[in-house]
DNA sequence: TTGATAGGCTAATTATATTAGCCATTATAG
DNA sequence: CTATAATGGCTAATATAATTAGCCTATCAA
């Protein structure tokens, strides 16, 4: 019987099963049998099998995150909209854990396709950054550190890698204010 | 014929597969051929297979950069600790890459066995940091961003996700200043 | 020197990915 | 309205890797 899935359907069944149980555990025979049908099946959709499933799963994470980022930042500016950027990037990954696995390792020493999928969230980031005044390269740095941070504070923490009990969003909050300290000495300073 | 193979040698011979080729292509028939044997044979020193070789992947990696970083602070104090031991841990990753993946993703659910690997690491950070005067919970603070951008950076610089050529090494010199002048600004204020 | 252990091997099993080729349903051009 | 192409499903067959079972020999210690 035809149940007529498309590829957005089938991505977004291979994400939250990704979320539950990691994207090593998608397999498609298990994608296959939780969308009632076979596993060859799937090659209708992604003719270059589970490879480009997880590609496809990593570039529709990066999408998503942008639109979170840039929803995050709407009506904010300078560091109000770091900071809700970057909690917003924090709830993303706690609620998409598996995904963010496939963002981050998909095609990992290729990264062509990489750059072009998270170019959407560095320019929102980019942007935000053209209000501090900098220049051209003192704004790639401040993003690299931001991106740095991001990504390797969440997946320490959504793999619960943080064991001390202290608050982990007091340390987001120390970590947010002090690269926050960092760019604002970028625009008077003569350094970096 | 007996080849007379030990763990640690198998470990090494599949950590350096793993930089070269990215740990997801190490599998226990390659390994194996590399080494002179059979698969099966593996089972002899691993019984748990690829999963436990993985997981001493894993502890073999953060073992090494225990004691790179630790050798790295010898000698120094303070921010020059703290310098050393970044710029330690940012080499490792170079040069490590595979192994640094199996670091991060081995296991990545069940976080008693990381939190055990990454106590040693963890413990040199903390170290460091007694001499800056800080309550505990700013040393906890200082250490996961520490962890945090260390991890983010060093992934995302290695699979080349940076892709804007302005010099990392300016990044990564701008963002230690940055987090060092932020576990400074806790030994005053009354900050987190 | 003999017996246990370590460390190899082959053969067989299982699981998943993948390919090939068939078939029904749907949608669309005429 | 109907012929036909495209879509999306299926079964069967193949390939590869992991894993298990069971065998065999070299080494080493009692």
């Amino acid at each position: 019987m035809k149940v007529g899935l498309d590829k957005k359907a089938i991505i977004e069944a291979a994400a939250s099963m990704a979320d539950e149980k990691g994207v090593a555990n998608v397999t498609l025979k298990v994608l296959a049998t939780e969308l009632g049908i076979k596993s060859p099946s799937l090659y209708k959709h992604f003719s270059g099998g589970l490879d480009e499933l997880n590609k496809e799963l990593m570039l529709y994470g990066w999408r998503s995150l942008e639109s979170e980022i840039t929803r995050a930042a709407i009506g904010k500016a300078k560091d109000d909209a770091i900071i809700e950027i970057c909690y917003a990037y924090r709830s993303f990954v706690s609620e998409h854990k598996g995904l963010f696995e496939a963002m981050q390792w998909y095609n990992m020493y290729q990264s062509e396709e990489h750059l072009q999928a998270t170019h959407g969230t560095v320019s929102v980031m980019f942007q935000v950054l053209e209000a501090y005044g900098l220049t051209e390269e003192q704004k790639v740095h401040s993003v690299r550190v931001l991106r740095g941070f991001l990504q390797g504070f969440c997946a320490i923490e959504s793999h619960g890698g943080y064991g001390n009990p202290a608050p982990l969003n007091d340390t987001f909050d120390f970590a947010l204010k002090t690269i926050l300290n960092g760019i604002r000495d970028l625009q008077g300073g003569t350094e970096q």
